[in-house]
DNA sequence: CATGAATGAGAATTCATTCAT
DNA sequence: AATGAATGAATTCTCATTCAT
């Protein structure tokens, strides 16, 4: 996980995955098939650690409101605590792979994503029908809520100093609840 | 341009660039140094004509209303147009880059997604000036508009029968003026 | 060594050589870091060889006569025993490598030429201020001997039916110390 | 000229040779067959010049002394004045060549430096049979006179300082003359 | 179970040579 | 006669994978 998260999937090698893991390169393959899988299992391990810190923090939530404060605060503490996971969850999106990957990708990461994706899209369709959210495409708003705060996680974690990490959530919650219009009296979240 | 695109970055072989122009491999040399500033250079020329047409295209607009709309009607229509565009674009923000590339990457192609998004990270400080957008960190606004944004056209370009493009025009703009929440008279945009 | 040394060190290939040793062109990246190091570690080992029967030859040696013909008799069966290395003798004193050689070539060999040259010469001035060898540039006389001793074993090397090697050691011996004028009043050129 | 005595034979290309000479590639091979025939003939017109000034200065001289300090004085004058040579007249001898040369190499200049040596040692023998010089085989002495008359002149033109050119003539001229022993009554070694 | 030396397919790059203009 | 863009064979080097120990 580390050197495929500072070294990106495709230039991570099998060498130094085994040298920063203190075992023999040949021991990789009594655990995985080949690097692909590797790759892919690391990814999931990965990202399943963030989605059941999402998975549980929504869970509680019952408004659409607390829902989209509990998966963003879930999203950006974890990759707060977790800064190395950044890199691979961009990844994640883009299985480009290295010429060797080429002639056996098998197994894509895609449908994981577009899993959390279609849940996230199922959420907001369930608020919709509360009429908490006014009607849209759920599956559009999901993508967008979804890259447009990985987009500014992965600017706290580029950038030096960052602000508090409250000031980013709230940030983006209001975003995506109110617009960027000033209005008077535009919330009815607080 | 199509084999990066097809392939990806990392993925794209000389061989296979070369047999894609039917040209000769060592023909490929005597345009590019190397594969690396082929690449780059596919890159910005590329994304040059992307950012011309949004840039050309906001020019004109005059509110932020106006401006936010021409960004996304100018991006999504192009990358309808150039659909071969979009695996380059996302290519764009993950320079991981195989074995090779590693050693030699010295121009990443990061500054230019930097500098883009600042452009409009200023855009949207003017607005905020002019009262146009309610006070918040600029730049954390145009991540979340353009990845948010970026995300919507890659699905437009995955999917099978997308809906008509004015549609998610509209859906992204009235989603960043006004948010999610339905209210009864939250708009001053129309 | 074989290969460079029937080939020359700038025709002598990765293939071939691992060909001639039977082993797979990768492995030859297991022992050595690129092509350049294999030839310059090749040279070393085998000029190394030469350098210590050399050395060990001369030391038991007094006079200037007796090192003179240490150093002769080391050199000539040397070459007798190895004649492979009489190329890659020669190779050593012309660097000029092929395109690729001439971007990295980072350590040439010259300086271990220079210092045994450089060595010789010591010997020669301790000879001079003993009083067996008359007054002369001991460089001069150095690079004298070790080239016309050289020219000597190559052309034993290539020729078809040498003489017996005592006559050569003999002859070098014997014109060094004495020139070519056969008779007691040697010079009419004063 | 300039380039393969710049660079060695192995590492002049076709390409550096057309841009110095301010022509084109092409038009190269409209004098020349190929690559080998182009550094054959480049070398032939070198040394042809070399050759040339031996012959005339060697012509003029009787005494094998005289041919001697002849051939000497116009080796070393004639390198002191085109010191490019040295390098030319170097690889001379080595016709290790580049891959590609390998495949087609068919006339080494070997034969050239043959002949010259030959004449030399005809020279020899006939100074012996003239009594001028104590028997031995004509061929050794004319190898090692040329070989260590060579190193001479190419330390000459390595070094910061060399001394004036009549010194190193000298020096080589009784030494080989001569030898290295001071007295009168010169050898206690037979 | 673990090892790591050996493998070899495949990638980037160079450069002598050709040939249409 | 001269050109120089195009060619492609040849070369170096990488790294996932195997297998005897």
């Amino acid at each position: 996980m580390r050197v495929i998260a500072r070294k990106g999937m495709a230039a991570a090698t099998i060498a130094e995955i085994a040298l920063e893991a203190k075992i023999a390169k040949g021991t990789i393959y009594l655990y995985f098939r080949d690097r692909d899988e590797l790759v892919e299992k690391t990814f999931e391990t990965a990202i399943g650690h963030l989605h059941a810190r999402v998975d549980e923090s929504m869970a509680e939530a019952r408004t659409f409101d607390e829902k989209l404060r509990a998966y963003v605060t879930a999203k950006f503490s974890f990759f707060q605590e977790n800064a190395e996971f950044f890199r691979l969850y961009r990844s994640l999106r883009m299985p480009e792979g290295s010429p060797q990957q080429q002639r056996r990708q098998k197994r894509t990461c895609q449908p994981q994503y577009r899993a959390r994706i279609e849940a996230m899209a199922a959420e907001v369709k369930r608020a919709m029908e509360r009429g908490e959210v006014r009607k849209m495409d759920p599956m559009r708003l999901a993508l967008f809520l979804v890259e447009g705060s990985t987009a500014i996680v992965l600017e706290r974690l580029t950038e030096d100093n960052s602000p508090p990490l409250q000031n980013d959530i709230d940030l983006v919650v209001e975003l995506l609840l109110s617009g960027v219009v000033p209005h008077k009296s535009k919330r009815s979240r607080n």
